[in-house]
DNA sequence: CTGGATCCCGAGTGATACTG
DNA sequence: CAGTATCACTCGGGATCCAG
């Protein structure tokens, strides 16, 4: 694959493929909520338990996107007290490897990054960035 | 690598390393540019053609996270008028290939996510979502 | 247990105008 | 050309309360 394809896969029109992906998995719960379900189906209760931090709202929410998205699918059984479980599609399943893809990413970089944010607006002199 | 080690490099320590990636990836621009940035070399104004839709002010803070976080190098030239020109760091550059699973997964899947989006809350009938 | 409804706040973003 | 400053707005997301 040449760069100029490459570059276009992300940029394409615009760059409205790459901002699809985004908008979906952006958000702050999304990808925890994936990669916990991939550990196998799940409850409502079980996963805010998996999930830390999460708020009933929030884990509700994201469930529905996913659900409305086609990566998540929504098993109510009619039962007292009721009983809803959550699993991944194969879609969703799918999104798995680059999501690992973008982690394997943050933790080769990401202490180079926070150095170079620690480090930023420090270089004391006569210049704050770089001159040519 | 087993399931569980994967998993775990998303959801690690409550999530915190695939959340660093996200906050920095996740705007508006980010990704654009730094895909933009790929082509080669650019100055601030060619940047912002090639970037369409892009406000003067977002192209300037997307470029100044960029390179504080050490993605993005910028050169300053002593001329008049000025000239500035951005590019990839090799970290940056790194910073592509994960990028590009994602486009790809985007890609193969966007049409089926649109399908079942329009699809949600048609189910005519007796239940709206799944029973058990 | 599994949510829905409501209120509120801050972050991200766009528009616009100004500057060295 | 390459920014900076300010305002206004939207929207994600947390807290809280209510319901089947």
């Amino acid at each position: 694959m040449s760069q100029y394809e490459r570059t276009c896969m992300i940029r394409g029109d615009g760059g409205r493929t790459i901002r699809a992906v985004l908008d979906r998995i952006c958000d702050k719960w999304t990808l925890l909520i994936v990669a916990t379900l991939e550990e196998g189906r799940l409850r409502f209760t079980e996963l805010q338990r998996h999930v830390p931090g999460i708020s009933q709202r929030m884990l509700t929410l994201t469930l529905r996107n996913l659900e409305r998205d086609g990566l998540v699918s929504r098993t109510a059984y009619a039962e007292v007290p009721p009983r809803v479980e959550y699993e991944l599609t194969p879609m969703g399943q799918s999104l798995i490897p680059p999501a690992l893809a973008l982690a394997g990413w943050a933790i080769e970089n990401n202490a180079r990054i926070l150095a170079s944010r620690a480090a930023y607006g420090q270089e004391a002199g006569d210049g704050e960035r770089t001159q040519g």
